[in-house]
DNA sequence: CTGAAAGCGCTTACAG
DNA sequence: CTGAAAGCGCTTACAG
């Protein structure tokens, strides 16, 4: 027993916790880790200490020393001239998935300060230069800057659409099969004129509407220039192109919307002008975003499994900073039938 | 992410380019920081070569010397018992208003793990220990923890509702007074009987609640206690809920939401029974999530000024960080007038 | 106005 | 099995 067990002396680094213990700051650092070349006593011991006294190691200090920042940059690009925005859902609910993933493997999350409407520009930013890899959400316009990107540094992966030519390590959804599912399902229903909402500027739009193509030739439609509307991200833009088009456009019986807040748009739109959802005009969705099972009427969608995506992405980007190989993934879509197309569901 | 050395003489840290310039390495990162001891053009120069080389201070050193860490921690608290989700948009839409402001004051953010049950389990956490602050979102039904950790720790704001004998400095808006706008606007249109949905079990929620108690009394409308229902924020549970509790229910007019989303189930509830909106049922909600002007009919809703909240969070962390009195905040809520309760809107 | 030196809290090759 | 020492990239009191 010490003469005075008064907890004068708080832990508050590895040399209070060596003293303590008796031992060298070495020591005290390897029996933290666990390191076999410290004898067992020691580390329980040494261990037992650290608990009792409430030290942490702390992370800054030993991520500086290795050379690591602990740090996975997530940068979310814009559809610049459609003016998407950072809260679209979709790209909330991914954050999430991206978040918990992150902190399951003991990495922070940097956000991504701003949107960035050129990927060069990020080429000497804090942003990348400290932190150990980046996720990129999206594509955007801006497949060559990423491609450049990529081959500058390496821990870089980019969700979205496997595009020719690509350099850098891709993780998405099949979108082509996306918009096969939502097309043929509404064409299932017997929507004959289906009319597609969403501008195909991106890599991954233009799949989708390929999707839609494939689904309409295939089952004997044809389709028709006049029904294909290019509405922008931005809700503001949408909500008032909407009721716009609805008026001056010849008719159809369905629409498949490029994302589901389009979609919920559309039907807010749509029912203000009286129209009738689904027995007018059935919608369906994509991404099957949280809210879309909740909307009026509840929306079917093209569900991307967005969490699961989330932990992809991070296995694949930490993957590529411990200098293992890294493949492509592709995940699959999954049609979500509810009332915006089905009135009896 | 290291950078590939294409250059000769890649600048990589303050040596390098204090060798570059023929100075000490003292001299460079007095420079760089346009310190008034270092002569004028001695800085020019430093700063032009800094610039033409590409480099920039690393941040993770420079924040390891100056023992910060240049990062707030933003927890959210969530409602145990109504298993409120972080991805209540509200939540989010404030999570993206405290990230830009993070961003402008060149801090990161650190977005906490996982939902916290306990406060207590955050006081040794490393979020806690390896941040220079933290902002906390909601109070939960955690006040008294949060007093116990802001007894420990300086750096701590909490949005939420002014609670007696709370020792944190508290940013919030007038929910009380949000409440009353609500149901005071329901009452001018003509409502009788307005119902209210939602928990009170957190502090923000019970302030909501008087406001509307208030807002009935003042006009002579007697509160039925039978017309409070006891939602709860999980939405899958709500969308299970609501449509059974309109069955079994007294009839109403008018129903005030505790938040957007809330609202935004019940608009879909009340419709698949056929129930009109406004017409028969008036629909408010709270909080002026993006996605409220987008709903079918747009939702009249109780604004909370979200991105000017994160800015003020954000100032109010970082004057108690810097050691200057901060006090609290009450921000002003707004009445957004849309259609679901106002056929005219 | 500028520089040499110490040190933030860790980890690890090297030596014993 | 353990320790002394170097060093990650910066900043700053101290000295000149």
């Amino acid at each position: 027993m010490s003469v005075s067990e008064t907890k004068a002396g708080a832990v508050k680094n590895l040399q209070d916790l060596a003293d303590l213990a008796g031992v060298s700051r070495a020591t005290a650092s390897r029996a933290l880790n666990d390191n076999p070349r410290i004898s067992q006593a020691t580390r329980d011991k040494i261990q037992a200490l650290a608990r009792d006294h409430g030290y942490a190691i702390n992370r800054r200090a030993r991520d500086f020393r290795l050379q690591r920042t602990g740090v996975i940059a997530v940068v979310f690009m814009l559809d610049i001239e459609s003016k998407q925005h950072m809260s679209d859902l979709f790209f909330l609910d991914m954050l999430g998935g991206i978040a918990d993933s992150l902190a399951e493997r003991d990495y922070d999350l940097l956000l991504a300060r701003a949107p960035v409407l050129d990927v060069r520009d990020l080429n000497n930013s804090r942003m990348l230069n400290q932190s150990d890899g980046a996720i990129f959400i999206g594509q955007g316009e801006q497949h060559e800057q990423l491609n450049n990107l990529a081959r500058q540094r390496s821990s870089l992966v980019v969700w979205g659409e496997p595009v020719p030519g690509k350099q850098y390590v891709l993780v998405g959804s099949n979108n082509e099969v996306g918009g096969y599912q939502a097309a043929t399902h509404l064409v299932a229903k017997g929507r004959r004129k289906i009319a597609f909402f969403g501008s195909t500027g991106n890599p991954e739009n233009a799949a989708r509407f390929a999707g839609y193509q494939r689904a309409l030739a295939e089952h004997g439609l044809e389709f028709d220039p006049a029904l294909k509307f290019d509405i922008p991200f931005d809700m503001e833009a949408a909500q008032s192109a909407i009721p716009e088009l609805l008026q001056s456009s010849p008719d159809f019986d369905a629409v498949m919307c490029v994302t589901d807040v389009m979609a919920m748009a559309t039907l807010s739109a749509l029912q203000h002008r009286g129209t009738r959802v689904p027995e007018d005009i059935a919608v369906v969705g994509y991404d099957d975003i949280s809210l879309a099972a909740y909307s009026s009427p509840p929306l079917t969608t093209v569900r991307q499994h967005i969490r699961e995506a989330g932990a992809v992405l991070v296995d694949s980007v930490l993957g590529l900073i411990n200098g293992n190989p890294v493949k492509d993934t592709l995940l699959d879509t999954e049609l979500i039938v509810r009332r915006s197309s089905d009135t009896k569901s």
